[in-house]
DNA sequence: ATGAAATTGACAATCGTTTTCACTTCTGCC
DNA sequence: GGCAGAAGTGAAAACGATTGTCAATTTCAT
């Protein structure tokens, strides 16, 4: 992809690196960029199998969009404002490795979240 | 709620506490229930809100319901063939409780899934 | 039994997301 | 430069989960 990567990247971060496919589109409009709703999807799709962002679930069932350093880690996410906060994995590193072994399994990865109510909600 | 709740949770039950809406709508009709999808869908959202069933999203967005006293467990899922194995959460429980405490957030779960490929892929 | 209130379910509407397809823009090759 | 074919784009339609509507049914207290 060419023109439109970049663009969608670019309000992603302007965005505050967290928003939703229908929320970048609208900010896009909003500033008067050219752009269709089908290619926002797609860019914001490419991004994350680039792993450029990342993927979340909103407690809606929105998936929103969400940019992320190439480090390794985990998220605490509030379910009621979409805070999230980046964490370290520690004992789940090892968990993941140790059971994947355990049954055999190779070319492991692995994802963890925790979600809950942050102090402010 | 009278008649149908009951129904429904039965069902959730009968289908290893854990299942979307269509699915337990899907069983229901299988089985020869008469029920509506509204019903359904409402009778769920009860037993959410009287902390029977919790709800989670699946990564394609839809609802899943589980029941709450079900044993907590987690997945190790093969991305070549779908075997999966049910795993112990062990250290992992007491780091989402850890970390959620740790940056005030309250009610918290966690969704916690290792991935990669089985010894006979 | 009876009327009000709660429950139900077929159907339509909504909304995020994906697919389709015709059109445009790139690309490498002559 | 020109030109095929591939890749990118976007409007509109399709799709699937979920929610809203509303008339019919059931429940419940009297």
């Amino acid at each position: 992809m060419t023109r439109s990567k970049p663009r969608v990247l670019r309000t992603l971060e302007h965005a505050g690196g967290f928003a939703s496919a229908q929320e970048v589109y609208k900010i896009m409009q909003r500033e008067g960029e050219s752009i269709g709703l089908t290619t926002v999807y797609r860019s914001l799709q490419s991004l994350v199998s680039d792993k450029i962002v990342d993927v979340l679930r909103r407690d809606d069932g929105e998936a929103i969009y969400r940019l992320c350093g190439e480090a390794h880690h985990h998220h605490l996410v509030c379910k009621n404002c979409g805070k999230t906060v980046e964490i370290e994995g520690g004992a789940i590193e090892n968990w993941a490795k140790v059971m994947a072994q355990e049954h055999g399994f190779r070319d492991t990865g692995h994802i963890a979240e925790i979600f809950g109510t942050c102090s402010k909600c």
